[in-house]
DNA sequence: TATGAATGAGCATTCATTCAT
DNA sequence: AATGAATGAATGCTCATTCAT
């Protein structure tokens, strides 16, 4: 391998290196030892290229963030209806393969919830932006196509916290996600379905 | 003859004492010793009357708990509208005197988001089935008098979610609260009324 | 039962009832809360009749040894030879229906070993003089038998010094007592009987 | 390039400075502040180099070990008669200079007694083959030369079990160690000794 | 540019004993 | 004679981050 000069390339190859390990171990169980070892430079090394432990951390989390973007694309260009593309939209986080990325996420809540920094506001601020924008854009194609009323478009914010909702509830409460999920929008679709 | 104490009474006692204490440290903060100090008993003394740390925080919880139903029903008392109810019923928490008590119950979340305990999960979920029970009420009267579709109470659940994930939105991604709340009700019911 | 005012035999009766209870815990693990509810009494009463958790634990260790030496006496007179008699007298210590007896006599140990007081070294050279009375009787006997030479009695303190030994190492160096003082007796004997 | 130190040679260095401290305190009341202190690094440091406190305690009882195997040899070597030797090997553990690894000794045979781990136990067994060794030279010779009975072979297990004995029983029951190994091998070497 | 040695704050919990009643 | 409520001291270990080399 060529000799990498470039920050934000060994940024990317450090972080790389130690995705598996962030899924194995989660946030607070990893340490800066094990990053350095897996990524096979010092602990030293590691702060060369990142701020701190939640730099590193944020940097594993995007990619993983962007990989779920590109999967999500995926099934929804292979839904065919309105309903099973929000569906899917909502339910991929909680599909069987990606549990122990859901545990992840659920972690980034728990702190963000508790000694969260401002950076980590402005990730999550940015994420919601993301997904809102694929949610609006299933949404007004269906609206375009008078299959569903208008009104819908002004639910997209709050379907959004209904998911974070459910990330929370499904561990906290033993919810069943996927069947809340599907409960909803049945009902939903059933209010903003134009009918007849 | 040795002094009989009613066990069930201390606690209360020692636990109302911590109350405050409970609201500026928040869970992990707060320590046993602080706890002692503040009731003025002896660390030990605690102990004969408590199990554990998560005990004594479960038993000012609780009680917090059961202050809010009461003011859940004065406001839901006072409010006319079906949609000012259920603005309210999700609202209440997002009030700034409640600022300190949601703080804490999002403490409570990060917890049961990563370490909780069955104990934890049951509590949530008891108090979920208290709250639904309030909304059900609400929806279900608004949907006898004709006022709104009967689809609506298929929701509830759906709704309790949309305000958990507020809970953790309003922090994580500095969402207001009771914009969202009052925008998802204002599409909500313009989708469940019943027009003339 | 009638109503016992003798404190003696209160002490015991105490004691009796949580004789079990000490060989299922053990001196460290054995709380006065425990004795005093398997005891059906107050703990401020266990206080009246003993002078400290020490001594309540003496009173039931003694009766064990009482127990010990009149079991001891009974295989000793079922034994025929002479070196049967001081094995079983050296390893009844080790039958498998003494090893809670066991464990709680190397606890007794170890306790003495460190924090010892007057009182437990006190109780110790009482048991060592016991024990070497009976073992004194036995090897009396067989050198006026004219069976084992007159040297043999002077063997005995250090007889008792290797059962304790070996009560050490059996636990710290995992070695087979019945098999150390098989073999010990074995070659003791050879060069003590008095050959034809 | 960063400092690289020799991790054996620190522990050394931080068990050495900590050797004092640990016969002043014994095992159980040595804290890791303490130690830290005495070694003047930071508590973190401690655990850089040692897995744990037992660890260092391992370290530092290590070390007496050697130094006593050498001072055994020493006054073996200087011993003239077989008798002599025995005697030295047996009673050097009890010689005045000697008396605080003593006591060190018998906490580590009572913590090794009640909650002694596997490597306590796989230590002992260690220490007990390195003597066992040294003693069965010391006898093997004596028997080679003619001086005393094959048989004396065959107690090298007793004489060790032995000594462990009265280590405990010199505190336990305040018998005298030098006393009783005197009298012990008077008796054994008229049994075993080869008369003209 | 890379490293890795050093750091140090922070906290729940147990239980023998006392003594007021 | 009996009780049981109250007490409070005492300690190991982790790990993100720094900075001298």
């Amino acid at each position: 391998m060529a000799i990498i000069v470039n920050k934000e390339e060994k940024r990317r190859a450090i972080a790389l290196a130690c995705s598996e390990l962030l899924l194995e171990h989660g946030i607070s169980d990893l340490t800066i030892s094990q990053i350095a070892r897996t990524a096979g430079v010092g602990k030293g090394t590691i702060y060369e290229y990142f701020e701190n432990k939640e730099d590193i951390v944020f940097e594993i989390i995007t990619t993983y963030m962007r990989e779920y973007e590109v999967k999500l694309f995926e099934i929804i260009g292979e839904s065919r209806t309105t309903k099973e593309k929000v569906f899917h939209f909502l339910s991929l986080l909680f599909s069987d393969e990606n549990s122990k990325r859901l545990n992840l996420y659920r972690e980034f809540l728990a702190i963000s919830l508790t000694s969260g920094t401002e950076e980590m506001a402005a990730f999550s601020v940015g994420c919601k932006m993301r997904f809102a924008s694929i949610l609006d854009q299933i949404i007004a194609e269906a609206v375009t196509r008078g299959e569903i009323r208008a009104e819908a478009g002004k639910l997209i914010s709050a379907i959004l916290i209904f998911e974070k909702g459910i990330v929370v509830d499904s561990k906290v409460s033993a919810v069943d996600a996927k069947k809340e999920i599907r409960d909803f929008l049945d009902t939903l679709f059933e209010l903003i379905e134009v009918k007849g």
